[in-house]
RNA sequence: GCCUGGGUGGCGGAACUGGUAGACGCAAGGGACUUAAAAUCCCUCGACCGCAAGGUUGUACGAGUUCGAUUCUCGUCCCAGGCACCA
């Protein structure tokens, strides 16, 4: 093997090679070891939307070094692939083009798996699994079932989110912005019967796992925080007027129930008709709710102007005895504590705004340290802590101390309880489309709703259908499917003809991947126990409150089901940023895709991954940049063209380098060499920062052409330059793996690099044996010095002062002291 | 409005724990090779002053702490992401 100078390797060969080679040899196979240390590290999975994009690439690439280099490091890394293969583009894409959404997604996969492969990930492909084969959903229907029986799960009719385009229901955490999080249609509320998690059961073990979570950005983990919630109150009655009924508010401002001077409902709170029952207000409240709510379907939420009627009806503060008039307010939410809200106008911004445009008394109940309050001066609401004023018994107690003290006095007299509320409500997984897993269901009319029997598991998804353009299920108007005895009564049932949200899937399949061929039981609990948790997950931000919530919430779920043992599934989490072309995030409508597929043709898979790891940290945004894809072809192609070039002198080498024989260039090397295999190691071990791992070999490559390329001036020890080579084939192996096993293999290796141990480092070798110490006068560099490290400070300082140049800034100042940093600099202040 | 991040050359980005700011790469300019181009190789490259040695200045802006600040503290401005009538 010998090249012309200036030609380029034949990548498409090279990786070609290699790939088949690493499929076939099932190089990257994992079995459970108790012997070894085990490794899972994962990626989120893709939806096999039909080709690989740039941001896949990036994902898989950051994850396929870490896989590499730990395997490298001597764990048993775990590292699977699948498909995230039901949802709706399927069934989308299948009605336009008149096909299948079974055929559609799987010769996505098929396509798409062979990207992957061209990429060269290491992955285990034997655990491959997609999600819209019964092998798996099935399992996913059995949870369904064992939840539902323990109550985990059920059935209601709520006010849902429904988008007319995706024809289905949302999830709260699947609406941005009033808007569908896939078309970006409006969603528009709708009172529908559906399936329900109880994700609420676990909101505060959830919401305590975020302290257990050191592997996690910061930022995500305050995510979950906000979504989940948490506020801590008291729920009171105020007993109505006139009607036997009282009303339950939620306030976390016990200590200002003293100001309350209105109440607010929510239009959409169901007692509105009977409180304006016969006060004159009936027709009043009635449209002005139907108005509000109106409104809400059509308009995208954010602020409005306060407004509101009053209801004409009257209740009674438990706390004062006052007479407080109820009114309907279009800022009250129905679905957030009880729908019916205390106005304290002093000490809420929003009673504030309201009371001051309806004229209804301000009554100041906390008063700041060194100012006075007065109702009708103020121009906004306190919000602060302070001291309670105008309330009873409580008056002269501090915010907090009275806030404890009030609820233990509700309490008490039975006006009210302590409650914790939550901004996180149960997750609705009920979906009216057809590409979906089958919710296991039936519904009688004498025995109501019955699980499908664990033994008539799975509910296949019915092949044969034809599906509507409208986007309506077939399921639905399927008798062949729907039509059943009840399990109990044996009497004709329907099935439920709903399908599950396409995150249940990806809530668990981690965890299935330690046996996803496993046909008797959803999960090998030896092969679970060795493998999980996850130790290094891998993904974009955008799922830090969807998927990563609810696959927190799933292992829990199926560690009270006693499928697992662990309490979080990713101990470690990497979000990555995004790539982006132009300063956008690419799009088609914006015209700056780029197709991972023209790139691999043009320059290679290694190149690919090269410069994704090099262009930018892994957390950072990435700017594609064309040319910045040239210069990463470059460094690769200096690379084989040296060592194919010098291949008979490496091969001809010793193995190993004996320092002391070393001329100055040899030495140098040596040390290089040494320094940056400690300096790679460190820089994908502590922080993934690739960018500089990959500068770093840079740095080397440079110097070894310099000090053994044609141009080189002294010739240097060839063990030395053996020893180079092999370095930077090894620690550059996780990132362009293909190259490097070709030019492994080319000087004189049998065993593949990808299970060839990491290098180890020589803390002597890599110790320059001169430095230069920094000469400062007032901090501004004047001189430098060279030396030896851990020189005597003594004479280093006399050198320092007698420097020439250093002298004309001291001359004719007194010296007023030297500061010395060891091996780094001099300091002299002079004044 | 609130909560996170972040602001460093023409560009992507380096700088460990407060110690030489700008590693590495891209672009640009100059040169070598070539009939020519591509490829490759060499040199220059924050700004200002200077023939040079060298000096001044510079990490969004303004203060502060320190012998010394991109790094720590306070204030201001701007950008990105998240949440947003949650009582």
């Amino acid at each position: 093997m010998s090249a012309p100078k200036n030609t380029k390797y034949d990548f498409a060969a090279i990786e070609a090679k290699w790939r088949s080679h690493w499929l076939t040899e099932k190089t990257f196979k994992a079995v459970p070891d108790p012997n070894r240390p085990k490794y899972y590290l994962l990626e989120m999975f893709p939806y096999p939307s039909g080709r690989i994009h740039m941001g896949h690439v990036r994902n898989y690439t950051i994850g396929d070094v870490v896989a590499r280099y730990k395997r490298m490091k001597g764990f048993n890394v775990i590292h699977p692939m699948g498909w995230d293969a039901f949802g709706l583009p399927a069934e989308n894409a299948a009605i336009k083009h008149q096909t299948h959404p079974a055929k559609w997604t799987y010769e996505n996969i098929e396509y798409m798996k062979k990207q992957l492969q061209r990429m060269g990930f290491s992955y285990d492909w034997d655990r491959e699994l997609a999600t819209c084969n019964d092998s798996y959903y099935r399992w996913e229907q059995l949870f369904f079932v064992k939840l539902f029986e323990k109550g985990l799960v059920y059935q209601r009719v709520t006010t849902v989110n429904w988008c007319e385009g995706c024809q289905t229901v949302l999830a709260n955490e699947q609406v941005i912005d009033g808007l569908c999080w896939r078309c970006d249609r409006q969603v528009q509320p709708r009172k529908m019967n559906g399936w329900f998690f109880k994700i609420t059961d676990y909101a505060e073990e959830l919401l305590a796992g975020c302290d257990q979570l050191p592997g996690w950005p910061e930022k995500v983990l305050t995510m979950q925080r906000n979504w989940i919630g948490k506020s801590v109150g008291v729920e009171v009655e105020f007993p109505v007027e006139g009607l036997d009924r009282k009303l339950a508010i939620f306030t976390t401002r016990p200590d200002t129930i003293h100001g309350v001077t209105f109440m607010s409902l929510a239009p959409e709170h169901p007692w509105l008709a009977e409180l304006a029952a016969g006060t004159g207000q009936e027709a009043e409240v009635a449209e002005f709710a139907e108005r509000i709510i109106a409104a809400k379907k059509s308009q995208q939420p954010g602020e409005m102007e306060k407004e509101g009627v009053f209801t004409g009806r009257y209740c009674t503060n438990p706390f004062t005895g006052e007479r407080v008039p109820i009114h309907v307010a279009n800022f009250v939410l129905m679905d957030y504590g009880t729908g019916a809200v205390m106005a304290v106008p002093a000490h809420d911004q929003r009673d504030f705004e309201f009371a001051q445009k309806y004229n209804i008394p301000i009554k100041v109940v906390i008063q700041p340290a060194g100012r006075e309050l007065l109702g009708p001066t103020l121009t906004e609401a306190y919000v602060e802590p302070g001291l309670l004023t105008a309330s009873g018994a409580f008056s002269g107690l501090e915010s907090e101390a009275a806030k404890a003290a009030i609820v233990a006095h509700a309490e008490q007299h039975g006006l009210g309880h302590g409650r914790i509320n939550y901004r996180l409500h149960d997750w609705g997984i009920s979906r009216q489309r057809y590409w979906g897993t089958p919710i296991p269901m039936i519904h009688c009319e004498k025995c109501g709703i019955r699980p499908v029997p664990e033994a008539d598991l799975p509910v296949v998804l019915p092949k044969e259908v034809t599906l509507d353009p409208t986007g309506k299920s077939p399921l639905h108007a399927m008798a062949s499917f729907y039509q059943v005895d009840c399990p109990t009564c044996g009497g004709l049932a329907r099935r439920e003809t709903d399908t599950m949200d396409t995150f249940v899937e990806s809530s668990w399949y981690f965890a299935r991947y330690c046996c996803p061929d496993l046909t008797t039981a959803p999960l090998d609990r030896e092969a679970a126990n060795y493998w999980l948790p996850v130790d290094q997950y891998i993904g974009g931000v955008e799922h830090a409150i969807l998927h990563l919530l609810y696959a927190r919430f799933f292992t829990k779920l199926l560690r009270d089901l006693g499928y697992l043992t662990i309490d979080e599934p990713f101990t470690n989490l990497l979000t990555q940023g995004m790539v982006i072309k132009d300063g956008a995030k690419m799009s088609k409508s914006k015209g700056n895709v780029v197709d991972p597929n023209d790139l691999i043709e043009r320059y290679g898979a290694d190149t690919v991954r090269l410069f994704s790891l090099f262009a930018a940290p892994p957390e950072k945004e990435l700017e594609w940049s064309d040319q910045g894809v040239d210069g990463a072809s470059r460094f690769l192609f200096r690379i084989y063209r040296f060592i194919t070039n010098n291949l008979d002198a490496i091969n001809a080498a010793a193995t190993s380098v004996n320092p002391e024989t070393l001329n100055d260039p040899g030495r140098a090397l040596h040390r290089k060499v040494h320094q940056t295999i400690r300096k790679v190691g460190s820089d994908i071990e502590t922080r993934f920062h690739f960018n500089t791992a990959i500068s770093a070999l840079m740095e080397l490559t440079n110097l070894l052409f310099s000090l053994a390329g044609e141009e080189a001036k002294e010739t240097i020890a060839p063990a030395v330059v053996r020893e180079a080579v092999e370095a930077v084939l090894l620690l550059l192996s996780p990132m362009t793996p293909h190259l490097c096993e070709e030019l492994w293999q080319a000087t004189g290796h049998a065993t593949p690099l990808g299970l060839h141990p990491w290098p180890g480092f020589d803390e002597k070798a890599a110790t320059e044996d001169e430095i230069v110490v920094v000469i400062q006068v007032n901090g501004k560099v004047r001189g430098r010095l060279q030396t030896t490290p851990g020189a005597a400070a003594e004479p280093l300082q006399e050198q320092a002062l007698a420097d020439p140049h250093v002298r004309k800034f001291i001359e004719g100042k007194t010296v007023r002291k030297v500061i010395m940093v060891p091996d780094k600099l001099i300091n002299i202040v002079v004044a």
